[in-house]
DNA sequence: GTGGTCTAGACCACT
DNA sequence: GTGGTCTAGACCACA
């Protein structure tokens, strides 16, 4: 059991991971991704657990099942995901960042140093 | 049932509206907040669901309760809740709109101007 | 276990009649369909199985689910229903029925004289 | 890997259309069908997917293999097979479209309709 | 070996 | 009581 929050299914934490390096570029179109009982090894959870994620991103089109062969990252895998993460992004991380900004009392400047200083450290 | 999001307790929600209320001044420090029947009639939910969000709160130290009078803001609540919320914000709620920002190739510029822009708005 | 076919999934047999009773009018928007648990009893499968139906169903927008209270049939379930199935009816079916129609050599006049017999029946 | 539907197995598919193909004259009784390995390649399957649909073909008297020489089509091949397709046009794809024409709302005269136009467009 | 399905049973959180 | 998640383990079909 490697390193999963708390307060959300370890089954979208997985999606998340695998949509993550989709993103990277750790997984291109066509990659077969790790077999439901490797990943379930790997991960040291239940079989049925990585069946759940696979499902539900193959609900999203994002990979496809190949019988008795495997998953597979779709073709428009990444766009697919860039699309639905980007409207997330807009639509509600964004707004309930300022949200919180002004709530706080947090100005953008705060913000953009640390952004700057993340730069800074990546650098190095 | 007014607008609750599905994937966190209405409960935890209903406290969150709360601390909101109380950073924004809607509430003060010694002000009486609404009775459990009545908040329950308003949001639409079970009074349990109230009972459990105040019980939340006076366990933060961010309500008081006076028997049979009701439950009312604490002194030092706004204090309190600063002090969590600039914690969580720095810690995780920065850190991970940083990793979305590279992941989704935001630049720090998009989120500026939508910044100024959501300022010229309240200004209108 | 009541009367399932073998060569479908239970979970995808039961989401198709829960499908069929809301266009039948069984259900309306708003009703409050069976709980998990119940309906694992009334069709003598297992809980996890009903989950799965509902799931999908709710993947689909079909039925909407509330925390503590169950599952209920969405605003536009119908609609959405019949805008699949209309699809999978015109692009699947039908062709495919004309496919054997010709391959076997039956004509359209023995489709509407059964047509008419069932009609028949049901008036009976 | 040529279009299959992934909700049935390939094997059978690949059965369906060999059937299909004997039914429309592709093939006659005494044609020899394509080799297990040269329809693998074909169609960009498995061998033994291959091997497998033929087992099926064999086991229902549909063709016939000669030790060394390879498959071939049997005399009463598409009698027996065009018996087995009536029985199951008649009792299940028949008594289901007309259920799902039933759910649908969908009027006798909208088939006809579809299949004379089909009709036209073959002659053209 | 691969996925797909199902069962049994447990624990948790929410209403 | 309601859904949500997870585990353990089994059996099947497919490649």
């Amino acid at each position: 059991m490697t390193d999963f929050r708390q307060d959300k299914a370890i089954y979208l934490q997985m999606a998340d991971r695998l949509c993550d390096d989709i993103l990277s570029g750790r997984y291109v179109s066509g990659d077969k991704v790790p077999s439901v009982r490797e990943l379930a090894v790997t991960l040291g959870v239940n079989a049925n657990t990585v069946v759940r994620t696979y499902d539900t991103l193959s609900a999203e089109g994002i990979i496809l099942t190949r019988r008795g062969l495997g998953y597979f990252v779709a073709d428009d895998a990444k766009e697919r995901i860039l699309r639905m993460r980007r409207i997330l992004f807009m639509e509600e991380t964004l707004p309930e960042l300022f949200r919180q900004m002004e709530l706080l009392g947090i100005p953008m400047e705060q913000i953009t140093d640390r952004w700057k200083q993340r730069f800074k450290q990546k650098e190095a």
